[in-house]
Formats: structure tokens, C-alpha cells, sequence
DNA sequence: ACAAAAAATATCGCATACGATATAATAATC
DNA sequence: GATTATTATATCGTATGCGATATTTTTTGT
């Protein structure tokens, strides 16, 4: 039996299967980033700030497909743990440039084991790995 | 070239994507929910209520993979909006029993046209979306 | 039946996300 | 070179999500 209400069903849906994994997997980061005292979005922050060391901020917002008012508050509490430093870039002085700092930098080192813990939980065969890699850029870049 | 910190690197990463995905989509899914003066999550907790009708506040966390803290506040928006009525079950106090109203079915018809709507979007070919579907419940139910 | 354990929600605090609007700085155009 | 358009951030309000703790209700064990 089907009717036109198919398409609302939960189990019939991509998007909202999306929507869980992102939370699960948000929630099981947790635990290892209070050891860093960072949360997830502060962590992928630093991914970019670890990976560039000097960052313009509308760099940032590109990178991680956020926007400027998600970011800018986030970049503070950064700042008051002393991970990054904000200034403003005086060739162009809308422009807010973001630098990791020797505290940021080191946190590095103890951030290094996070990403195998938490694939050991996830737990996809190679191939579903890349297949699933492939599919949410496509998704990203449309 | 490849160091121990490229595990770190965002574009090795699968969760980020995940995260951005996810975003994404919610965002897309505004404009039109809007005028069912509904958010996403609203949304997908009125799919559980237009599919079952009569829901148990327990089972609707287990469904959306989320919990009572988040749903309590906003299965209270509903009911305020009028799509659907919160009561207490007389034979277990400690169970919150949710009844789709007859405003809130009639939601229902103004929702049908959504999923299409947003799928234009991301289109994936059939066996991407097959295989992503797949993938995305390998991890939720890990 | 009564105390202890378990189950379910309630409450609180914090950290995102995002739309909408405002402001500041630079670029473009005539 | 003054005006307009564009770019980038700032500010505000609303709505999640989640960990932690407390409270209420039911179940279990004896």
C-alpha cells in the first residue's frame, strides 16, 4: 500500500537520518574534548587554525560552511582559553585575522588521538568509507 | 608527505562532513517550512505525529535520536501552535502522551510537497542514495 | 508493605546555528 | 572625488542540543 504520504515518512526520508548521524556523532566527541576543553565546533576550528596557523576569518566561515555569527563568539571563547589570537588586518580593516598561538599549537599533540578513537565506533569497511567521503562532498559542493 | 597529524586535516575527516551536511540541509529546509510555522526538528517531530498519531514522548526520543531536555520545551511549541495536544498516560504518570490535533493533520497536505522540493537539491543518483541511506543507519544503529 | 532501585520527565546552564538587520570599510562608477 | 554598490563583520532574537542534577512515579526485592 502506499499513498502520496509516503515521502513524509521518517524512514523514507535522507535527510533525516543525516540530521541524527551529525548529532551522534557530535555527542560521542564530547567526552574526549572536555579533556581538551573544547567542544566540537571549537575542535574543528582548530583543525583549521592547526592546519593554517594564520586564518582570515572569512576564510573560516567558507571552510567549515558556517556563518560569521556562528563563528565570531566561538573565535572569542578560543581566544579567552588563549588558543588563537584576533586582530584585525590593516591592509583591509573588514577583514578579521585569526592566529594560533604556542598553547593553541600544543594542543595539537593531545588532539591527535581523538579521530581513531571515535572511527572505532563508527566502524564503516573501506569502501562505504570512501563511497559515503564521495557523496557528502557531493552533496557540499552543489 | 604525510605526518601523524593528518588524521587532523579536515579534508580526511568524515565527521566533518557529516556536521556540514547536516547543517546544510537544515538550512535548506527553512524557507519552506516557514510557512507551516515550523523549524526543522518541529518538523520531523510532526512526521513521527502525522505517521502514528497518538505518540509516547519516550518512543519519540527513541525515534529522533534525541533527547527528553531537547523535545520537552519544543513538543510545547507544538502544542502552543495547536498541532498537537500533551497529556499525562493515567496508567503510567510518568509517561507523556502526545495526540495529533485536527489542525495538525491538516498540516499534512501543506507538508507533502516538501521532500521533493529539497531532494531537487541534492540530487543523488539512485544508487548513491541507496547507498548513503544504508551507511547513515549502519552508524545510527552502531 | 516498605525500602531500594529503576524509569521517565523536569529543570538548569551553556554552546551553538541561523535569519534579519545594522554598521563599518573598501571598491566601483560616473 | 563624491555617490553608490559591495564586502565583511556586529548585533539581536529565536530555537535547538546536550550534560548534569533533581524530582516524580513505578517496579523490584525481601
Amino acid at each position: 500500500m502506499s499513498s502520496k504520504y509516503d515521502c513524509l515518512l521518517l524512514k523514507n526520508q535522507i535527510c533525516f537520518p543525516v540530521y541524527a548521524v551529525s548529532n551522534k556523532i557530535v555527542r560521542s566527541y564530547q567526552p574526549f574534548l572536555k579533556k581538551l576543553d573544547l567542544t566540537y565546533t571549537q575542535y574543528i576550528v582548530m583543525m583549521v587554525m592547526w592546519e593554517n596557523e594564520i586564518v582570515n576569518e572569512k576564510d573560516l566561515t567558507k571552510n567549515l560552511y558556517l556563518q560569521s555569527n556562528t563563528l565570531a563568539p566561538l573565535v572569542k571563547k578560543l581566544q579567552d582559553k588563549g588558543y588563537i589570537s584576533i586582530s584585525k588586518d590593516e591592509a583591509d580593516k573588514r577583514n578579521i585575522i585569526l592566529k594560533l598561538t604556542e598553547t593553541g599549537r600544543a594542543l595539537k599533540d593531545k588532539a591527535v588521538d581523538i579521530p581513531s578513537s571515535i572511527s572505532k565506533n563508527v566502524n564503516l569497511t573501506e569502501e562505504e568509507a570512501i563511497s559515503f567521503y564521495k557523496i557528502l562532498y557531493k552533496i557540499l559542493e552543489a
